[in-house]
RNA sequence: CGCGGGGUGGAGCAGCCCGGUAGCUCGUCAGGCUCAUAACCUGAAGGUCGUUGGUUCAAAUCCAACCCCCGCAACCA
């Protein structure tokens, strides 16, 4: 049986439109699907959207209508989103569905068998827009409106004293077994510099957690006990869990893809997913997760303002039909250094992909396959390959089979791509110092060695490049007559593709531009 | 001592964890080629890797101190 490979995004707070950054967490967690399925894995990925909270039930009430009505509106847009962006998602999971609120009830039911759930008073200064408490000393000072001093959380949000009944989780009798899991496990927490953040944090001490809240009643309700609903984020977390079946912990979903292999997630929510995760699950008696990777934030480079008359816009959905949304994706992963901060701007991104996937990849295909509908008809047939062919195609086999799946692995899909990118420049090389055009007066034999040399080469780089531009990549493997079930990277090693396609008798059409050039934006000084 | 990100040739970045030829994309200049998406290939110019001190045979990379820049309204990844 095949490897299983979890992994999920984090669950989107649909509290207004989906923006930059949810797309960004996507596309990455989908590249990272695609590659594993690729490779052969049983993959699932799991998204979807975290409706509770006392932010959402506010917001609605602004509106003037029903919370649960405003959930499925945006919850709506944030599955459109993941829809236009080529998500392969296999489950979309909201936190308002009955069977999550079934799995988020047996999470509590074990942490509370397991004796780690106690009722008591909570009184501290609370910031309804982060929804957590923080200690007075965590505070800082704040203008007023009136100039007067006021307290501000960490973030900057306003706070106010609250006192309420509620249910802690003994989380300071976790700090133990906590470090001692990141000390086994050292890739738990990646990158590394999130990784030391947390456990600076967790080796400063745990306090126990506030886990429910009586305040308002939008949330999973507290199994046995009138008034009180789940801390938004105890729900939020199960969504891992509900997303393979549980709690039904004996299917076969659950025992098969739990624990998850990654969840990605954004830096700000580090804490929630490295230390009350992890604590939240070895109470329940659940098996923890391989691996959290906090990616950085997305920047407006410069700065300066979006606005769609600078065609530089925000929101994603528009972003991807401007430039295309495998375009966007390329750029994405390609730009940034996955885990650190990273900017965007439309001149990048219409660089960058001009660059690199119109004029080296896109128009290597172009030239090739040209040259081989014009002047071989199109049919391929065996040939002998040279010393200098072979040396080609193994640098570019190198570049797909070990360098780019190896960067990937490590989530480093920017350097990956970087590999990839060496090959497509080598084959571009080639070309030229071949030089087919002139081989096919001089010697039309060695011309279709070369030009077949290249086919190869450009359909090992197809295939590599699929997890991150999909449907482009799947136009360049139509075009070259690879079927479909001989895409995935063990194809990238089988011998005999080529003769069974020559056996075929495939004929190569007068191509098109598979990566047409992008306009630049407007210049609207 | 609020939190976080960063200072590497003209621009944007990688490299720093695991010290030892400073790499990539764009831009500039000069050639080549003409198959191809005004694309491709070659060569060149351009960097005291923020500053100072330390460790070392050797530091962009490790340690210390310091300077400077950016984000922290909303939404939050």
């Amino acid at each position: 049986m095949a490897d299983t490979f979890y992994i999920t995004t984090a669950i989107n707070y649909p509290n207004g439109r989906p923006h930059i950054g949810h797309a960004y967490e996507g596309i990455a967690t989908d590249v990272m699907a695609r590659f594993q399925r690729l490779r052969g894995r049983d993959v699932r990925f799991v998204t979807g959207t975290d409706e509770h909270g006392l932010k959402m039930d506010q917001t609605a009430r602004s509106q003037g209508r029903a919370t649960i009505d405003l959930a499925n509106e945006m919850s709506g847009h944030f599955r459109d989103m993941a829809d236009q962006l080529d998500l392969s998602y296999d489950e979309f999971v909201r936190t308002t569905e009955g069977r999550h609120k079934a799995a988020s009830v047996e999470l509590w039911k074990r942490m509370e068998g397991n004796g780690d759930l106690y009722l008591d008073r909570y009184e501290g200064w609370y910031s309804v827009r982060d929804e957590a408490f923080y200690d007075e000393n965590e505070l800082v000072e704040g203008a007023g409106e009136n100039g007067a001093g006021v307290k501000l959380s960490p973030q900057g949000t306003p706070v106010e004293w609250t006192a309420e009944e509620t249910w802690f989780f003994r989380l300071s009798a976790y700090q133990d077994r906590l470090l001692a899991h990141y000390h086994d496990n050292p890739s738990f927490i990646r990158p590394e510099s999130r990784r030391n953040e947390v456990l600076r944090f967790v080796e400063g001490g745990l306090k126990d957690l506030s886990v429910s809240r009586t305040s308002f009643d939008w949330g999973v309700p507290v199994p046995g006990s009138e008034g009180h609903v789940m801390y938004v984020w105890v729900d939020a977390l199960t969504t891992y869990l509900t997303g393979v079946g549980f709690p039904d912990a004996d299917s076969d979903m659950f025992r098969r893809y739990w624990p998850a292999s990654i969840h990605m997630i954004g830096k700000d929510i580090t804490r929630f997913h490295t230390v009350y995760w992890p604590a939240f699950l070895m109470s329940a008696g659940l098996a923890l997760p391989k691996q959290v990777f906090s990616h950085g934030f997305l920047l407006a480079r410069d700065g300066g303002k979006m606005s769609k008359s600078a065609g530089n816009v925000v929101d994603p959905i528009a972003l991807a039909e401007q430039y295309g949304v495998d375009n966007l994706r390329y750029f994405f992963m390609r730009e940034i250094a996955f885990g650190q901060d990273g900017t965007y701007s439309a001149e990048a991104i219409v660089t960058r992909c001009n660059a690199e996937l119109a004029n080296s990849f896109g128009n290597l295909a172009q030239r090739t396959l040209s040259m081989i509908a014009k002047n071989m008809d199109g049919r391929l047939e065996a040939f002998e390959t040279t010393e200098r062919d072979a040396e080609l195609l193994e640098l570019v086999k190198s570049a797909c089979q070990s360098e780019l799946p190896d960067a990937f692995e490590q989530l480093a899909f920017s350097s990956g791509i970087e590999a990839w990118m060496r090959g497509v420049f080598a084959c571009n090389q080639y070309v030229d110092e071949q030089a087919p055009w002139t081989l096919r007066k001089t010697d039309p034999e060695r011309m279709k060695a070369v030009l077949q040399t290249l086919f190869m080469a450009i359909r090992d780089l197809a295939i590599a490049i699929q997890p991150v531009v999909p449907n482009k990549a799947a136009a360049v493997l139509d075009m070259l007559g690879v079927p479909g079930d001989a895409r995935d990277f063990a194809a990238l090693e089988a011998d005999g593709w080529f003769a069974a396609l020559v056996a075929k008798g495939h004929a190569i059409e007068a191509p098109t531009p598979v990566f047409p050039r992008l306009e630049p934006p407007s210049e609207a000084a």
